[in-house]
DNA sequence: GTAGGGTTAG
């Protein structure tokens, strides 16, 4: 068993490496450079080549062996800085990249652009007040440098801003009017972006499918569709045409309409035929035959996917990603495996599917192997694999992983977090819950998911307080699950007021209950005691909601009702289910006939107990009883002698029993 | 080496 207390231990240790260390310093790897002599003839060329090199390795995202090789060159151009600039731009490493700004000789445009995206892109204090400053101080601007100002506003949702930057440029080209397409779109001003997208002077193939995919994020997607039959033909023809098409085939099978998405990738020849001589040619392509397969496999139509799959000439790693995730998704982990050891060369993201597959089917072994198998593990990897452990409700698994994670210098992100949240909850350990509460402070901002996870760890730990007191602070950003686990956690700690309160409150702000708000709503009142509000809240469900009870409603209700003496009426009850009673239903009418003393019926769910769950000695020893109680000695000896012949033994505790009588 | 657009994993 893993000692809770120790865990908690070195999860401090743990939060404070985390804290003071996030990213582990870059190694500086003096063997990356060739160390043969620079002469002035071979100067240029290895100062080509060496840029070349750190571009590659920081498109590789290899940024501190990009760094070895740039502390290490002798010579550097502007060319060498922009290429290490633009490594940290890209992480987000603005200290770093600003560092390299100030020290280098001399800053060219691509210099100063580099910067104003990095600040302007990133979200963060100050940082966009920092790429309109340098933006204000850079000697010449090119139109780059404007189109950034553009679409780093836009993406701050910024429009006000971006659409100033836009009216005092002099000179605009297809890009600006694009970025500012991007930028309503992207900021929910359908009307706008159709107006911007009009008043264009002049529009390439870009222009089409960012307006195309900005209009499907909308969920605009008939009108995507018209655009790009509006526009698709008459656009001055190019062959990255297909990208809209792409996106619209990608749109279409989001939302689960694959006929219009298949129709679309027939249609693309013809579309692409139209203007056979010069303009308007373009074709399928391998992203068209990938997006197919993913449209077939979001429809969890795994054979027609595996049709395209098959028929393609040419395959990328998305399509063999693609096509392993569908068997992945349908279960079907033999023919993922089976693909992805006939595919080239998988990578991070193929192994992960398979790690997160087997895990999905409870299979750790298998998981865990791929796991430790794979080449090169990102955070996604270690997500899987705590999940699957987590899902699996092997804990201990899950904490340890987590450990070996934090101790890999990995970060932990929201993902990772709301795992171990839930390894919490299954534990149910406070302690832990705690500190890996302290942990999301730290490291991610709280969106509603998290939210939720620590509503339900606390409340399930029984700190019912610091539960409601994450849940009013999520204010209007709360979803249905949050309520669900707030008076879930009320009505199973005993606070059946609290529990009923919150659930008319949740009524009265329109918020629409799920058949899970009903069974803690219907506890609630099982607990507390309330048949007339049991009866009521049972009924609302359908009459109300249109949420048709299930059988854990029923099994409370027949609880409520029974154990209220309404014996005949828990009967008619069951009788009246449109699915099979289980043993929850008829373990309620059980305990209610012990306590009001019916025997009649008391066999009755006794037998139904028999049958569904022979093993069980429950029934028989509460059976027997009752007769004993009643002095219906034959009729006890029956049951012992049932017993016998079913080979029964006695065994303690029954869950499903009233728990005033264990 | 810098601005806008398409497909895959938790």
């Amino acid at each position: 068993m893993l000692n809770p207390n120790v865990v908690v231990c070195r999860l401090r240790k743990l939060q404070l490496l985390v804290h003071y260390c996030p990213i582990l310093k870059p190694k500086t790897n003096s063997n990356s450079v060739p160390s043969f002599c620079f002469g002035s003839a071979s100067k240029s060329t290895n100062l080509y080549s060496l840029n070349k090199k750190i571009s590659h390795l920081v498109r590789t995202g290899r940024l501190s062996e990009a760094r070895g090789v740039f502390d290490n060159m002798k010579h550097r151009n502007t060319v060498s800085w922009n290429s290490m600039i633009s490594g940290y731009v890209k992480r987000g490493e603005m200290g770093n990249a600003r560092k390299l700004f100030d020290e280098m000789p001399e800053r060219d445009t691509v210099s100063w652009n580099l910067m104003i995206s990095g600040y302007i892109s990133c979200r963060g204090k100050g940082y966009i007040e920092e790429g309109r400053n340098l933006f204000d101080k850079m000697p010449e601007r090119d139109c780059v440098s404007w189109n950034t100002m553009i679409s780093g506003y836009a993406k701050n949702g910024r429009m006000d801003e971006a659409l100033r930057i836009f009216n005092s440029m002099r000179e605009r080209n297809v890009v600006s009017w694009n970025a500012m397409v991007t930028g309503f779109l992207r900021n929910g001003d359908v009307a706008r972006a159709i107006e911007y997208f009009e008043r264009m002077p002049e529009r390439d193939a870009a222009s089409l499918s960012a307006f195309v995919s900005g209009l499907i994020q909308n969920d605009e997607l008939d009108k995507a569709a018209r655009v790009l039959l509006e526009f698709g033909y008459k656009d001055e023809g190019r062959e990255d045409l297909v990208h809209a098409y792409n996106t619209l085939i990608a749109g279409y099978g989001q939302r689960g309409r694959v006929g219009e998405a298949r129709h679309l990738f027939d249609q693309i020849p013809f579309y692409g035929d139209r203007g056979k001589k010069g303009s308007g040619r373009f074709k399928r392509n391998v992203v068209s035959w990938n997006s197919m397969i993913m449209c077939y496999v979001k429809a969890e139509d795994i054979a027609s996917a595996r049709e395209i799959f098959d028929q393609m000439t040419e395959r990328d790693i998305i399509s063999w990603n693609t096509m392993i995730s569908g068997y992945v998704h349908s279960s079907n982990l033999e023919e993922a495996s089976n693909l992805f050891g006939k595919m080239p060369n998988p990578d991070t993201l193929s192994w992960n599917t398979m790690v997160s597959g087997f895990a999905e089917i409870g299979s750790l072994e298998h998981a865990n192997d791929f796991f430790r198998r794979m080449p090169q593990k990102n955070l996604v990897s270690w997500n899987s694999m705590i999940a699957g452990y987590e899902k699996n409700e092997n804990y201990k698994g899950a904490i340890k992983l987590f450990t070996q994670m934090l101790l890999a210098g990995e970060k932990p992100d929201r993902h990772t977090l709301s795992s171990v949240l839930s390894v919490s909850t299954g534990l149910v350990d406070l302690h832990l819950g705690m500190q890996i509460h302290q942990l999301v402070a730290k490291t991610v901002i709280p969106d509603v998911p998290i939210n939720n996870s620590l509503i339900t760890m606390y409340s399930r730990c029984g700190a019912i307080n610091e539960a409601r007191t994450i849940f009013d602070e999520m204010k209007l950003w709360k979803d249905v699950i949050s309520w669900n686990a707030m008076i879930g956690g009320y009505a199973s700690h005993g606070f059946f007021e609290e529990a009923l309160e919150l659930f008319k409150l949740m009524r009265r702000l329109n918020v629409r209950p799920t058949y899970i708000t009903f069974i803690s709503v219907l506890n609630a009142c099982a607990n507390a005691g309330l048949v007339e509000e049991g009866r009521k809240q049972f009924k609302s469900m359908s009459s109300e909601y249109g949420i048709e009870p299930r059988v854990e409603h029923f099994a409370t209700l027949v609880d409520i009702v029974g154990r209220h003496g309404q014996l005949e009426e828990a009967m008619d009850l069951i009788n009246s289910m449109p699915c099979e009673p289980d043993a929850a239903v008829w373990g309620a009418l059980l305990g209610a006939c012990r306590v009001h003393h019916n025997v009649e019926l008391a066999r009755v769910a006794a037998e139904a107990l028999m049958r569904l769950e022979p093993e069980s000695s429950a029934p028989y020893v509460l059976l027997y009883n009752m007769y004993a109680d009643a002095g219906q000695w034959d009729n006890a000896a029956e049951v012992r002698m049932m017993m016998e012949n079913n080979n029964i033994r006695k065994q303690p505790g029954y869950s499903w029993v009233d728990s005033s009588h264990n």
